[in-house]
DNA sequence: GCGAATGTTGCATAGGGATGCAGTCCAGCG
DNA sequence: CGCTGGACTGCATCCCTATGCAACATTCGC
């Protein structure tokens, strides 16, 4: 039951003639064949539709010229751009992709076992490796892993970060700048660092403003979790009868954010920017869009992609940790 | 610079006392060992950390494992979905995903040439085919193709088809249910197939209710093609005058729908459903939030997945093509 | 015209693992 | 106790391509 192999460079040889050295080297690039012989595979070639087989050829080779990405989850719009900016970045260095849905650092250990085996040159993730166990665990595959925002690194696992942190400072002071006074911010999962540190760089920028109160809720990463974590928020405020309300509120990324911008407006009836003003992360297409137009944070992910493939190829001695800044994109959602 | 080799099955054999053969046999499913060979086999494996080179193993049994997917563009949430469907079943059918990242189906004729040089056992897309020539090219290769929405279907191109022309008709008679009565289309790039069924799956159904009149603009798929293609509709309308605008608009998807919505309030101040209903494609997560509450098509992405599984792994005599039909999801956007 | 340098070619083998076949060992049975 | 069958095991090969090396042909230089 075997499926019909296809045509192998000895059926090629024989066709034309030659050796199997000789298919073997006019497929090869700098491989030395006279032109007379190059022609000749090429027409036989040609005739029996014959590719060479490059399971084979990185068997002798060492390298597949597979990468694997890692990503956690395409319903998140901003996971699907940083796998959009991989992978095609990966095609046009003529490296094939190997895609793996993966839950969180712990199953990314599982993965890259099973992708170990496939032999791929690299793993990039979207993930970030936190846990020293799974560090540990992942630099035993020897193969380089770059992720995205870890706190651990090894000789094998890389990592690119945005100065989340910065970009939070940023934030606070961009937001109190337009007017706000009372600020809250809106979470993630727990044990998420990169949001962790947004949240860190958001309180500093309110304290070196003179800000120590800050409230907080937390969201799942999607729209829903705004609206909860708004509702959370504001609903308590309501209750105890506290007229003025929060009226700048950082969230953990684009979709939470836009979440609570409609349960501002549909469940509370206050508009953004005018009664509150709302800060994004990530830039995703959506929060252009005009019912929001949020203000948000753009980490770069063509740089950041650059960076991966960098790393990707560093040396063992390099150094396996690069930041880049992220950058603030205004819009209306801050603006009084 | 050839990377280090990971560990053989020859050195785990010399390790453990015993042959490759046993090494290779304790790896294999269904490998017939004795217990105590089997525990020193993995006891050496271990100590090694040796793992079956998958590449090799496919060189031998002719099959690879890896599936790859083929989609066009991430950018439209529709398309990552998919890929999400498609990935994650894989995975849980214990295949591998090569991810391609594709123009047009064109690009798909040289991206599965490459593919089969790595033995992929199938190609799944999520662009169609529509020429002949192209089915006819990736015929050649001999890999099972499964498309989405192609016109054409060869014994190894087939195709998992959701009822767009069904879907049209359905929509069309909820918008006259709900009151609508000058209809409008708005279009995706042409050759396009799925969006050009929908479309006339539309004035199917307003022929059948009466109406031969249906306005038509061109959008680009994205967002922003919905915002230019009202201005288009509705501001030659205002220009000459005609007060009664169009009020039922169905567009090629989501996405497209969400643009027009935002542009018929800002730029014509025109409200969704009281002035115009609204009608998408796709039932990507957003269509689902407050400001757009949009009605919309849901194709059911997991069902289609399974029937391309499927698909993918029957005989060449079976039929290559399957129907689905897909779901009207009512919300807000076309209520009356 | 002859030796040498140059350019090609094929042979043989490696790379990691799967598997048909023949042989080994032991338990069970008569 | 001898024999048969079953359970394993190892040997030898094969899968397909890349490549070092030796052999070969050709042309160049003197």
């Amino acid at each position: 039951m075997t499926r019909q192999r296809p045509p192998s460079s000895i059926a090629v040889a024989r066709l034309a003639g030659v050796s199997q050295s000789a298919v073997s080297r006019t497929f090869t690039p700098g491989g030395i064949v006279s032109p007379a012989t190059r022609a000749r595979v090429l027409a036989a070639a040609e005739a029996l539709g014959y590719r060479p087989n490059l399971l084979s050829r990185s068997l002798t080779t060492g390298r597949s010229g597979i990468v694997a990405v890692a990503v956690g989850g395409l319903s998140n719009p901003f996971h699907a751009m940083a796998l959009e900016s991989f992978a095609s970045g990966l095609q046009r260095m003529g490296r094939q992709v190997m895609l793996v849905v993966v839950a969180d650092e712990w199953a990314l250990g599982s993965a890259v076992e099973l992708l170990s085996g496939y032999q791929v040159d690299a793993v990039l993730s979207s993930l970030s490796v936190n846990a020293a166990d799974v560090a540990d665990a992942l630099t035993r595959f020897a193969v380089p892993i770059v992720t995205m925002n870890s706190s651990v690194t090894t000789r094998f696992v890389r990592t690119v970060a945005a100065d989340d942190h910065g970009a939070g400072i940023a934030v606070a002071k961009h937001l109190h700048a337009q007017g706000a006074r009372r600020f809250g911010y809106i979470a993630g999962r727990a044990g998420t660092l990169a949001q962790e540190r947004r949240e860190a760089g958001f309180r500093q920028g309110l304290a070196e403003l003179g800000i120590t109160q800050c409230a907080r809720a937390q969201g799942d990463h999607h729209h829903g979790g705004g609206c909860a974590a708004v509702r959370a928020m504001y609903g308590a405020a309501r209750k105890t009868g506290s007229a003025t309300g929060l009226d700048g509120l950082f969230c953990l990324n684009d979709l939470t954010a836009m979440g609570a911008i409609d349960t501002l407006r549909d469940a509370f009836g206050l508009r953004c920017p005018e009664d509150v003003l709302v800060a994004g992360y990530d830039n995703v297409a959506a929060s252009a869009w005009p019912p929001y137009r949020l203000t948000t944070v753009d980490v770069g992910l063509d740089r950041i992609a650059e960076q991966a493939f960098a790393l990707m190829e560093a040396a063992e001695g390099e150094p396996s940790e690069v930041l880049v800044t992220p950058q603030l994109v205004l819009r209306a959602s801050t603006r009084r």
